[in-house]
DNA sequence: GTTATATTCAAAAAGCTGTCACAAAATGGT
DNA sequence: ACCATTTTGTGACAGCTTTTTGAATATAAC
């Protein structure tokens, strides 16, 4: 299953696509700007992102181009018939695809699975963690135990993947406050106990590899 | 030669940061607003990042929080006297040091040159020390003894780490309270006797290289 | 509405720390 | 060498801090 970023600022845009893509079969997220839609992008692996020409703040083509830098995640772009066509095809701003608005949502969804279909020939290896029998697929976000799926609240496996992505290191609280929660993040002292609680749970024999350090954090462990 | 990016909305204040910069050997490049210095920052890699709370647009703090997603560039903020200074400390903004304006051009090229000089040790040598079969990780907060992991209370590691990344320097009684305990600590004499005593003890074999240094203090000794 | 998820709260468990009284060792003067 | 004095080492433990846990409540998703 694939998982598409929607960026639009406009609701209603976001809600069509939406609906038509989770009926395709698509994990579809949603980001209403620019400036949302590259932290999205930072921050998760998608295998597609439609993104909007017209948006306040950052724009899609400035917002095009900073995700280029960092990843090569297909995008199909929408604009207004005629607008900025130019610019979509006479620069190289590696977009793989553009329709026009207004556009008819079946033909947006061919074009999604024929760019998705067309990317993941040439797929190069998945990202994926292993550590005996625990499998951490980040871009399908799926984890594994002992080959049985195990499923995860966001909050949980976007702990778990930071931790992974930082295994072996030292993580104060702070840092996994901030870094997942975000820096603005005010809650209770004990809300992150709660969820190392619950990851563990979720992580069964593996529930080990989640350290705790005194006074400091918590560290994942694998080897 | 280092890189350094000044953000300042305003011209004047670039310009004196940069004449003296450019002075000690830096290259130095501007930005006027956070919304540029973020476009900068994705798009080349600086040494430092010297950048205004204050600026329309998108504040130093956002801009802050941004770099921060993707890259762990040094970051030296400037602010008003007492302006914002909780949130610059109390937060996990990730920032390095933190200047009040209106600043002595001298003060903040020391601290430019500290901040570097602190980013690169910090990154280019591995953050591992090794003697014999004892090896301290530091980033990881992980103490091994001929392969077998030790275990330490916080204040273990916290006075075992200082000794280590001092390694070699005599350190008195009140200098490993006071780096330790922290200045406003005033207890028992015995504290610090007591703690050394369950350091050496988690060393094993290697609890020589804790030398006491009678009438001074302690120093950590190996090779 | 219902359900799933996230956060808060308080009590219990686990673990750490500073202090004390005393032992041992080093120092220095005679 | 001796003793008096100063400094450091040790074991025990009460009190404290941090983490865990379970359950309740709030919030978001559907």
């Amino acid at each position: 299953m694939s998982r598409i970023l929607v960026v639009d600022d406009e609701f209603g845009i976001r809600e069509i696509i939406k609906k038509y893509a989770s009926f395709e079969g698509y994990e579809v997220r949603e980001a209403a700007s620019g400036m949302e839609a590259l932290d999205m992008v930072m921050a998760e692996d998608f295998d597609l992102i439609i993104m909007d020409v017209m948006m306040p703040e950052l724009d899609g083509f400035s917002a095009c181009k900073e995700i280029r830098k960092h990843k090569k995640t297909p995008i199909i772009m929408l604009s207004a018939r005629g607008e900025e066509y130019d610019r979509i095809h006479g620069f190289e701003l590696g977009v793989d695809d553009y329709v026009v608005k207004p556009f008819s949502p079946r033909e947006l969804m061919m074009r999604v699975a024929a760019v998705i279909k067309r990317s993941q020939n040439g797929r190069d290896a998945s990202d994926v963690f292993t550590y005996k029998g625990l499998v951490v697929d980040f871009s399908a976000r799926i984890v594994t135990v002992d080959n049985e799926r195990v499923s995860m609240t966001p909050k949980e496996y976007d702990l778990f993947f930071y931790m992974v992505k930082n295994r072996g290191l030292a993580l104060t609280r702070e840092t996994l406050i901030s870094k997942v929660w975000g820096y603005d993040f005010f809650g209770d002292d004990r809300t992150l106990d709660t969820h190392i609680k619950l990851l563990r749970k979720s992580l069964g024999e593996y529930s080990s590899c989640v350290v705790t350090l005194r006074g400091v954090g918590y560290r994942f462990e694998a080897e």
